[in-house]
DNA sequence: TCAATAGTGTCTTTTAGACATTATATG
DNA sequence: CATATAATGTCTAAAAGACACTATTGA
């Protein structure tokens, strides 16, 4: 690590931020029109070049905020993998980090930096394809990333605001998975599982169109959840 | 992604690598002497810094190879994680994208580049830290990442030379996890998940000191494992 | 013979899943 | 009233786990 003979080289690190949010019942993902003014430039992920004194997860933090007008501080952030083959951005070598961000579906993103941003359903993900540099690659991981980690462990109440009824979770997980779950064993699941939600007593909310009120919950401590929710 | 203003900085880019294999019926871990004449230099990962044309996942491979004599074309390497911290490396800033490597008992690691290399049991590592950089961080980054894939992959398999009998895998799911399991459930268990292991038709090996001769079997073509093989 | 390891059989408990039923709201 | 959603109950099947038992070797 600290050989620094020939053929070692110091490379352009930067990161990108896949980030997801479920928004009308949909997996959705953040997307940012390109700088370049070439008409048929691809869309792509956030992305910044890491400053000397910054760590890598306050410049996802950063590559959010500066490119969707999107301040994500308490949000869920998790390093996804890091993309650096040698050709992948045709500039000169960038070793990108990828994070994973989940996020309560924050209605708009309000671009900043005089660019659109813009969240785009994961199943019409092909009318913004192929994405620039090698995102076509991360965005994949990202997703599987996600789905995988709802079976294991409690991501899933990062998807909504607190509080939340099991539907709202069901929903996530629904829309996660592209799955629809039975609600009856998926409440029988969930409540049982050790600290994923707790009930917040006496409270209720009623939906728009009728139907019984549901109790509201908050998220619990349990990280990991045992036993696991796994996938139809 | 392609800024490249003012704050922004090219890093040393890096690899570590974690190599796990299981010898003596227990977890160990590949560990490089320091090269400095340092007396109380802390033990390491072995890593490199990654060349200009050099993909990240060959850099870890030859970082195996030259800090600890050992070829390792086909053994299984996945990337673990990325540790950027601006201050975690001394001498500047170095990102260091952390492999974990699985392997079967090699016997010895030869030592090239005039270093001695060591594997050092995980109960025992007390013995060897600290460790070199922030090496203490990656290393149980590692084991758990190993820990938890033998739940819900194959990748137990890895540990082992083909062909190999069902108490091999056996031992190599106790040691990774550091918990004794039930020979017959086990049995039964990874027989019944599809695609887990294959039988050698009529070959059997014998053991050193008595006892039934076992059935051989070789790797099966499946990832993840249906159902998972949960920790006790 | 005994000790050691491989492999089978059986029983209980836990979990998953299908699906009927009841509860409480809106229109 | 009908309709919608929440919540509970019940049954069946699959899986996990404890543990007794049989099989085949070396010493």
């Amino acid at each position: 690590m600290t050989a620094g003979i020939a053929d070692v080289s110091t490379c352009a690190v930067a990161v990108d931020v896949a980030l997801l949010t479920v928004r009308d019942e949909r997996l959705s993902i953040l997307l940012v029109e390109p700088d370049t003014p070439d008409l048929d430039a691809a869309w792509a992920l956030p992305g910044r070049r890491v400053r000397d004194d910054e760590s890598l997860i306050d410049g996802a933090r950063r590559a959010v905020r500066e490119l969707a007008g999107l301040a994500i501080p308490h949000a869920w952030l998790e390093q996804l993998a890091t993309y650096g083959e040698p050709q992948r951005d045709p500039h000169g070598r960038v070793v990108s980090v990828a994070y994973l961000a989940l996020v309560p579906d924050p209605e708009d993103p309000a671009p900043g930096d005089g660019r659109s941003a813009a969240f785009v359903a994961f199943e019409d993900l092909a009318d913004h394809q192929p994405l620039a540099y090698d995102h076509d690659r991360i965005l994949p991981d990202a997703v599987e990333r996600a789905r995988s980690k709802l079976e294991y462990t409690a991501l899933a109440t990062q998807f909504v605001e607190e509080p939340f009824t099991l539907g709202d979770l069901r929903r996530v997980y629904e829309a996660v998975w592209g799955e629809s779950l039975d609600g009856a064993n998926f409440r029988r699941k969930v409540v049982s599982t050790t600290d994923f939600v707790l009930p917040v007593d006496g409270e209720f909310r009623k939906r728009p169109g009728g139907g019984r009120p549901a109790q509201l919950y908050r998220r619990g401590t349990a990280e990991r959840l045992h036993p696991a929710m796994l996938r139809p």
